[in-house]
DNA sequence: TCAGTATTTAACAATCGTGTTATTTAACAC
DNA sequence: GTGTTAAATAACACGATTGTTAAATACTGA
């Protein structure tokens, strides 16, 4: 397949389960054990959640003794947000009103800003 | 299965066709032979790849007499815009360097900003 | 009404994703 | 060595995704 970086990133977002395990990462290192807690499936199931946020660059996986700590991998998540900012004209009100702004200044200023 | 708005998104988003389609939405809206034209594969599949997306509220659909016309709708992304924001900290090294300067005013101003 | 164009839906096949339980691997402690 | 704990892997089931081709639907225009 060779998926892109930017495909791998975000089906990896897609999942719920793979959010919550990244919030709770962001607030430190976690073993597997206390990742798979706070939810109702297996620790294979989380084990194979950390292995697709591990190939997305998400998370790294250490080793201490017979725990493997998992911390959290943002820059994956910088692409992802300048992939994001491409779009916030087409949603973003004051990026709208620039936009018109703009486009009167330039046919001439007949609304521009000193009158 | 009510998946939340945000799962819909990303993994709407998870699929390079669909950005694609995107994309070429962010310029204007398209019929659907228009926005089959540039890929390989058939009109039946782009047909489905825009339910995905009119799904994920990313893009409306109107009629105009035997076409389709598909908009872009870039409100979902505001959402994940600020999903991504929250996590900006951990990838940006002015985010960890204001960190680091807002730690150190913090206890007792050592490396403050007057030496 | 009939033919043509645009698009969706149906039916199907192949692959992928996500969960399970059972087993294996790795490191500790005695 | 044996036993315990942490985690990964194997084998499997099942439903979702994504593509195909063929048929149906919706509109236009003579």
């Amino acid at each position: 397949m060779t998926t892109d970086a930017l495909s791998l990133t975000l089906s990896a977002l897609a999942d719920p389960t793979r959010r919550a395990i990244l919030q709770r990462l962001s607030e430190g290192e976690a073993s597997v054990s206390e990742l798979t807690a706070p939810f109702a499936i297996s620790m294979p199931a989380i084990s194979r959640h950390l292995k697709v946020l591990e190939q997305a660059g998400l998370v790294a996986r250490t080793r201490h003794a017979q725990w493997r700590p998992v911390q959290l991998n943002a820059a994956p998540l910088a692409e992802l947000a300048s992939w994001v900012e491409r779009y916030r004209r087409h949603w973003d009100q004051n990026f709208a009103r620039m936009d018109a702004y703009l486009a009167e200044l330039q046919k001439g200023n007949p609304n521009g800003p000193k009158q």
